[in-house]
DNA sequence: TGGGGTTAT
DNA sequence: ATAACCC
């Protein structure tokens, strides 16, 4: 789709380097010792408005028009047509119509399309190496240390585009073929632009691209080129990039909170969280996070890239102006509940905890959530993979015992979300082979009358005995 | 400001 | 159970 852009970038893919006698390229000994962590190639994979996206494949009737994607008086994310005419992501949904008066909108409230959609961009992504982390339904990271080292040892050096960077060279630096460390981010672009390749071949996706040694690099460069194309930097131009940053907010890691403490102590740019004394940081905001960010704040980021697998809770939670009486939110804790069961059906996973989460209504207090959680009862968990309603009502009775826990219906009260985790998943049974458990499987229906520690014998694997 | 997620304390 | 971070 960009197929000018390495020479847009400036970057020069010329000649071979020089050979060994035995007639191996000259890299083939430089090879970083595995399992350093010295130098590392992360991909940062960040889709275009996904949730519009996956709108516009839904019905393709959208493409070509100003469309927003709407939850509650937000428009939480639109395509380019409406960012073109002003249109922001987390717009207010009167401003947005203001701006754009022909801008489309649909409601995305519910999000079982876009998780599994993104669900299927992190599968494909683990095709090409299982190390992915997922940040977000619309981001993804890749180690590609391992897959480099092995097209490397592969590399013959008489495969004239072998050595080309595929999309844009941040800061047009010039590749040096000679360089090592150049090579192996190079080959990570062009396994990256197959990456972008693949989405779009087989889900019809597009998006960007960062290719850096670490997560933050990759992460602050794949915004770079905006719409679905890709960026490589290279280790020269990492304080470059860094530095490109306006202000500390923008740094992944450096949140809201931590920018208001740092803000207090007068820093406000990287440059001065560089320069700011390790000491006085590490009184101010505890060790741990002053040595972290001091060093994302030099580009170095050593967090490794953390296979995400299953996820690890499922949650349903909805907003509103008011909810003010039991009945009301019981109605609300049945509707998040259903769709919840459904999703832990599907999983096949039996979660162990429970949790309620509630947001009380208050005038300024920005952010305040409560929670109470508790196991689910044995028996419940038993019945989860079937018939879900039988499961509804003792769930709804466990639920409200936690929401009287924690708000007292006696008393005026006034809610403004309400929300449902299932989390501490498990698979089926936890029993280990070996074990007496393993062999015994807890009877279900048939005995449920009878006792509730009846248990009968599985039907396999029984010769193992 | 939505409807999700994660890890650390 | 909460608080911080991410989208």
């Amino acid at each position: 789709m960009e197929r000018a852009e390495a020479r847009a970038a400036g970057s020069s893919p010329g000649a071979l380097g020089p050979e060994e006698p035995g007639g191996l390229p000259w890299f083939h000994d430089q090879v970083v010792p595995a399992g350093s962590s010295s130098s590392r190639v992360i991909v940062h994979v960040d889709l275009d408005c996904f949730y519009a996206q996956v709108e516009m494949i839904s019905n393709p009737e959208l493409k070509g028009k100003p469309l927003g994607v709407q939850q509650k008086c937000l428009v939480v994310t639109c395509n380019y047509e409406a960012r073109k005419l002003g249109v922001k992501k987390l717009m207010n949904v009167r401003d947005a119509k203001e701006k754009c008066p022909q801008l489309v909108l649909v409601n995305g409230e519910d999000l079982t399309r876009y998780r599994e959609m993104s669900y299927k961009v992190t599968e494909l992504l683990e095709e090409f190496s299982p190390v992915v982390e997922r940040l977000g339904f619309d981001e993804n990271f890749v180690d590609l240390t391992e897959m480099v080292e092995k097209r490397l040892e592969q590399l013959q050096s008489d495969e004239p585009s072998a050595l080309t960077v595929s999309g844009h060279v941040y800061g047009n630096q010039s590749i040096n073929l000679h360089d090592i460390l150049h090579i192996r981010l190079l080959i990570g672009s062009q396994i990256a632009a197959e990456m972008r390749e693949a989405m779009y071949n087989q889900l019809g996706l597009t998006g960007c691209a960062g290719v850096a040694s670490n997560k933050l690099l990759a992460k602050l460069v794949s915004g770079i080129f905006k719409p679905n194309q890709q960026t490589l930097l290279l280790p020269e131009s990492s304080q470059d990039l860094i530095h490109s940053l306006n202000h500390i907010k923008e740094m992944p890691g450096i949140g809201y909170k931590t920018t208001k403490r740092l803000e207090a102590l007068g820093i406000s740019s990287v440059r001065d969280l560089q320069t700011f004394s390790s000491k006085i940081l590490e009184r101010e905001l505890g060790i741990s996070v002053a040595q972290r960010i001091q060093k994302l704040s030099f580009g170095e980021d050593n967090s490794p890239v953390t296979p995400s697998g299953p996820p690890q809770s499922f949650s349903e939670e909805d907003s509103f102006k008011k909810c003010s009486s039991e009945v009301e939110a019981k109605n609300k804790i049945e509707e998040l509940l259903a769709s919840l069961l459904n999703r832990v059906c599907q999983d096949g996973r039996k979660p162990h905890t429970v949790r309620l989460i509630i947001r009380r209504y208050s005038s300024e207090k920005h952010y305040s959530r409560e929670s109470r959680q508790c196991p689910i009862p044995s028996h419940i968990i038993q019945k989860l993979g079937t018939g879900n309603y039988e499961v509804m009502t003792p769930m709804v009775d466990v639920l409200m015992k936690l929401f009287r826990n924690m708000v007292n219906v006696k008393m005026p009260f006034h809610l403004t979300l309400l929300s449902v985790c299932f989390c501490n998943l498990k698979a089926l049974n936890t029993a280990k082979k070996g074990t007496i458990d393993y062999y015994l499987t807890p009877s279900l229906s048939t005995t449920s009358r009878s006792g509730k520690h009846s248990f009968k014998m599985k039907d396999t694997h029984m010769e193992e005995f």
